[in-house]
DNA sequence: TATTTGCGATACGATTGCGTCTCGTATCGT
DNA sequence: ACGATACGAGACGCAATCGTATCGCAAATA
């Protein structure tokens, strides 16, 4: 959901017959008059999140934005009206490809998860924002809380579920702390953000190996 | 060391006689005229290091540092020719006080290691800090590298020697990945710092005790 | 005491980004 | 055609912050 009602959709409770050229591609009711660009739209959030993942949100700025959209700035204020719930849908319009575990083994399913994690996270579009929100989302909550929506959860729910099924299938130790593991792994893939490496799938590989195995000799 | 000469060392090559007055605290040559005040030296360096941590390096300003120092201006271009100069003093002058490992045993080791590590981390000044670098880091590369060298180096040394440690007594596998297990236990105090709950004890407890028994059952 | 430097305070011009507004043009429904 | 709305472009005033300069006073050396 947006983070604010767009003029063109002045109540979604009004309900007409379809009708045809009445109706945007969304099947609301229209607007008399030239209706907003969609490729303005896309090209508004790229741009933001380009700028973003260069500057941060303090120094990135809405004329800048304009600039490297190729629009005006009263397109991006006709829109949102202002710099943090243009950035909310920037973030809401990111996508997580995670790929389905395929349930042969624990290990294999989080090796790949991790690999996917951590690649999605080498493109500066995300690795940026995320560092950046792990910063400035004590001053932006409701982009900090869009990001964690669209981002984070979905890929700790993924690993908690593998983690899960491991303990089902036993796999895994009966009485395993998810909680824990869970955060073991998130931390890994985090903590290997940091450096200039861009953490290879050996070492994904190695991280897991060592948590599965455990450190302590038999 | 410093970022910048000060202007009260000259030269440290100059080499005068000990004579009791002629000399500051450091012990270097001295300048005619008043000297410049250790208080104001140690107000703005708290001072930057709260603003920081409230806003950010961005929205941090000279002006709200020195009106909270209860300094001029001038006192702080006296001192650091811009912003970033400022706060590379400011980080340098955090100070990690980590708990020598007792030998024991890694366990108990680790869990004092990362009990300390969280409670530090729970100090907005740090807390702060550490989480906009990791967002800001590569718009202030010297920032940063003070920083890692200042706080998170030192932390990451303790824990690799007591990992090694326990490789070397036979209480860890001998083949243990010491890198990969870094990175988890880096990891997971990292990944804790995302939610809200200020990391307890029992939190670390968990984590240890996950690491060294392993995921896999037996 | 004379000199030198630091002090807090504040005024200053320059720069930057904001959010509003107004152009003339383009694209819709009627 | 006509009204309505969106478009790109950019001018405008406002506020914040920058880094410099200048006060008169304080604290050190010589």
């Amino acid at each position: 959901m947006s983070s604010r009602m767009r003029a063109q959709d002045p109540s979604p409770a009004v309900e007409r017959p379809v009708d045809g050229p009445r109706m945007t591609s969304t099947g609301e009711p229209r607007r008399p008059g030239r209706p907003r660009s969609e490729q303005a739209d896309q090209a508004i959030l790229s741009a933001a999140l380009d700028i973003f993942a260069a500057s941060g949100p303090d120094a990135l700025c809405i004329e800048q934005v304009a600039a490297r959209a190729g629009v005006g700035k009263a397109t991006i204020y006709r829109r949102w009206p202002g710099k943090e719930e243009m950035l909310v849908d920037a973030v809401g319009s990111l996508e997580t490809h995670l790929p389905v575990p395929q349930g042969r083994s624990v290990r294999a399913d989080l090796v790949a998860l991790l690999t996917a994690i951590c690649k999605e996270a080498a493109d500066p579009r995300r690795s940026r924002l995320f560092a950046l929100l792990q910063g400035e989302g004590l001053r932006y909550p409701r982009l900090m809380a869009k990001y964690v929506e669209t981002v984070v959860q979905p890929q700790r729910d993924v690993v908690r579920s593998v983690l899960r099924r491991g303990v089902a299938t036993g796999e895994l130790r009966e009485n395993t702390d998810i909680d824990a593991a869970t955060f073991l792994l998130n931390g890994a893939v985090l903590a290997s953000m940091y450096g200039p490496e861009p953490t290879d799938a050996r070492h994904v590989k190695r991280v897991v190996e060592e948590l599965l195995r455990g450190l302590a000799a038999r």
